[in-house]
DNA sequence: ATAGCTGCAAACCTTTTGCAACCAA
DNA sequence: TTGGTTGCAAAAGGTTTGCAGCTAT
């Protein structure tokens, strides 16, 4: 981890309250991609008091910074992941649900290549892939 | 197009009843990825008597006989697209929304191989780029 | 005192579903 | 007659918001 949820947020001029200071802490210690839920879930674990409302106002705070990055992997719901500056790619176990992350940067390269050809600039991209692991 | 809505569904088992038969229709002559409720707006100018509940259950018919495919594109509701069979991928256009269509063989065949490399059988994908027009 | 933050509950938006009527086989 | 289909309205699931109270400056 470069640096902390916590820090960023606080460098990024936002005051860290108390609820806030622990739904970071909460995203600091997550590997995984946590819906606004299991946040909450989390977060209330800590201090009973947190509320759900707070942990979406919070997330798109946090978001707002490009501290946080909010996916939309299909199942309806958002999840969520500290913005680790670098960028990464996402393979998703169609078995188990399991988020792996990659990077290429053969693959980042391709896809400029493409916008370009189309015309455009790319900006932002979104790959997902869905595999299901090969047993040997 | 390769074969119509309408007639892959028939050939599918699917009976075909009035208001199927019109979001079919509809659904041929778009050219673009319209959502649920733009389907129902399209479907009623032609018969004001279908309802919204019909066009969700009719696409979920479609999609699940492959016919149509369904997109996430992360503004919250689900958009449809006719299945050609062959696959593809979208660039966005972020100033207005246009989604334009591609094929790239060459990333095709590069996403199989990081799949392979992280220990999985690759199943399907999502890849959508993010651009701006380049003005010249 | 003031501006921003919070919890609660209500509202919102998209999608799904129970139900009674309806239609085709 | 029987099972699938439809419209309507209600419900569901995830997310946002109005509001009154609270907290830190």
């Amino acid at each position: 981890m470069t640096q902390t949820i916590h820090n960023r947020a606080a460098a990024a001029g936002l005051r860290m309250t108390a609820p806030r200071r622990v739904i970071a802490r909460v995203l600091d210690a997550a590997d995984d991609h946590p819906d606004a839920e299991a946040l909450h879930a989390r977060a209330a674990a800590i201090d009973p008091r947190i509320s759900l409302a707070t942990v979406y106002r919070t997330v798109k705070l946090f978001e707002e910074q490009g501290i946080l990055e909010k996916h939309a992997f299909g199942d309806g719901r958002a999840r969520y992941e500290a913005a680790d500056g670098g960028h990464h790619d996402h393979l998703i176990d169609m078995a188990t649900g399991q988020v792996i992350e990659f990077v290429d940067p053969e693959i980042e390269a391709l896809q400029e290549k493409i916008a370009r050809r189309l015309g455009y600039r790319l900006i932002g991209h979104r790959l997902e892939l869905f595999g299901e692991r090969i047993e040997d």
